[in-house]
DNA sequence: GAGCTTGTTGCGAATCGTTCCCATCAAGGT
DNA sequence: ACCTTGATGGGAACGATTCGCAACAAGCTC
């Protein structure tokens, strides 16, 4: 093999931090949460391990509506996201419908290799009721 | 009424230019066609117009896969995109099955005001057998 | 048309998220 | 212990977007 990929501490916390964070997180608020515990890793390395970790599987992403990446620890398998405005808190969605809708849509207009983007944004009953 | 709004030729021209464009366009490139084209248009006032065409349902916009916000003159009507990521070429497309499975899926999770993130990203056929 | 009010503009500075560069460090095999 | 080379950190660099503000001008009113 010519890449080897090693294990250091820095992606052992960034792993460790986005999976006791409940929804998702920005790179940024990772940054902060691990700096305000004393750890002296370096922006950019959370960056590369997010990225990592997304391309790995082992997180999943999302932009934000306003343009910002997030992530969150993942449970394996293609789902998709309903994402409180409000609290931030999110559900996984399984949306074989939606699957089958985005491929054969592709395929009636002659495209392939069809990704898709589908993400549901909402208020949940708990913040509903706050306001 | 107290917002009266008034209508300048550089309003006048992003109008245009973002009506001409076929497929979605980028802030930045509408700004440097108008530039090459010889206008003394700024930056800020192309953001500035383009948010408010969206707001007033004339453009709409999504966020390309690498986090840019990209506007096209809109049709009427809540619709999807598919988009070829190679030419850029868009299809509008009408996706009932999605809304209704995305407020069904909000409202059995006790979620209200859904609003969602629906696009396709694929490579179209012109694209493909270019490869 | 003159005058006034106030939405708009252009520009440069300022943000903000993210990536790059690169010398230094250290993980994991030998 | 010793190398090789992936990984790190930090600050500069970037690209997209927004802000601040003084100068402008659109659309009244008279």
């Amino acid at each position: 093999m010519s890449t080897t990929k090693r294990n250091t501490w820095q992606r052992e916390a960034v792993r460790a931090r986005l999976a006791e964070a409940q929804g998702f997180v920005s790179a940024q608020q990772l940054y902060s949460v691990l700096r305000d515990e004393g750890s002296t890793i370096g922006l950019a390395t959370v960056y590369r391990n997010l990225a990592q970790l997304t391309e790995a599987g082992e997180a999943d992403s999302l932009q934000s509506l306003d343009g910002e990446n997030l992530f969150r620890s993942c449970s394996t398998g293609h789902h998709h996201h309903l994402i409180c405005r409000s609290c931030g808190e999110t559900r996984e969605i399984k949306a074989s419908v939606v699957e089958e809708w985005a491929s054969r849509v592709g395929a009636e207009h002659g495209f392939s290799e069809i990704e898709h983007v589908v993400d549901l944004f909402g208020v949940c009953e708990r913040c509903r009721s706050k306001a």
